[in-house]
DNA sequence: GACAAATTAGCACGATCGTTCTTTTATTGT
DNA sequence: ACAATAAAAGAACGATCGTGCTAATTTGTC
């Protein structure tokens, strides 16, 4: 049986994630949150040895939930374009999924620890490494399966999908830009069109 | 002769947007800017109404110097590719300023005030949109030109265009990828070439 | 249902936050 | 140089920050 403890802590990592999402990781208070799942703030603090711990758990959690949202099911396609295209589709749903009402945390928590050294900073690069790591993969995959030119730079072509998927947040996020989406699925036509032999 | 409050401010400001660009608009206090000016906190407040008020400043500052470095030395260029290129070629070069440590205040910026209403989102957006709005303008000039073809859809030329750069700053200074300035060259003659009749 | 262990609350700490006063110091125009 | 004015400092405010301690409460086990 699992303990309340965990229960708990489960409930407020959920909680903190969503507020995380409209405030960034950094921008968390013990007190914010305590108020928001209805607990003390000595209380809430109890399940963590410090607040950067906190943080942490947060991105993690964040991380565990992207591979099983958006690798996950891709990855059960048929590898080449499929999976390919079901990798952006994910990705694209990901950005918009109502538990992080506040946009990407991965994006928002970039720009906050970008200069910043430590734990977090570590987390997130180390995350992002294998996220790109997965999508040349992909593409190599696509490669050899005969969908993409023998001569693709692979991670030529992770970049750029990973540059029109931080277009669509910014300009969805900050412009409310409606056309926003029509935008990104042209830019990935046009990247899949490129790849093809 | 100009004021010795006018000198101080802006001291102030200078200071203020080169530390905004570490730690962000939001992350920014009285206290800190104090001393790294060698001040007192009431002293340097006395120059602002509030702090958001300093906040706008340092943003508006930003746009400034934007369209000084960026934007005007582009369009003393020849219209057509030429312009296109150095409009391309500057943002790049804003992105590694030196004044700018932490990166692009238009980025960490657009990231903080996303789903905060207020006077800092509306200047932030509505100098993004004019941005973009010269960015496509710039396109159309190459299509009349014949530089670009005439079925160019230059809007999306504009998103695409501001895609790579932000996954240039992405690279660059998260994950310090030795590589971005070539991956960034690569997509952007990629776009070029897509563009041209 | 009693006992031990785990969980939560209450309270206080030093620090820092933005902001408002009053007082002192420096600059300006004549 | 002197008076008028602008600029900077000093001190204090209520609030909130992360964190540590102790006491009360709830949970799981026999």
């Amino acid at each position: 049986m699992v303990s309340k403890g965990e229960t708990t802590r489960h409930l407020i990592l959920e909680s903190a994630l969503a507020r995380a999402s409209l405030v960034g990781l950094e921008g968390l208070s013990i007190g914010g949150m305590a108020k928001e799942v209805g607990m003390s703030k000595s209380g809430l603090f109890a399940h963590f040895a410090s607040k950067v711990e906190l943080q942490q758990q947060v991105l993690q959690l964040t991380i565990d939930r992207f591979i099983d949202l958006v690798i996950a099911p891709a990855f059960r396609q048929p590898r080449g374009e499929p999976r390919f295209r079901a990798l952006f589709e994910n990705w694209i749903r990901w950005e918009g999924s109502d538990w992080m009402p506040g946009g990407c945390l991965f994006i928002s928590t970039a720009n906050e620890v970008d200069d910043r050294p430590g734990p977090l900073r570590d987390l997130l690069v180390e995350s992002q490494r294998s996220w790109l790591e997965a999508l040349a993969k992909a593409a190599q995959l696509g490669v050899e399966v005969g969908h993409f030119r023998h001569d693709l730079d692979c991670r030529q072509l992770a970049y750029e999908l990973y540059s029109i998927i931080l277009a669509y947040h910014h300009f969805h996020r900050l412009l409310r830009d409606p056309t926003s989406r029509t935008r990104v699925d042209q830019a990935f036509e046009r990247l899949i069109r490129d790849a093809k032999p």
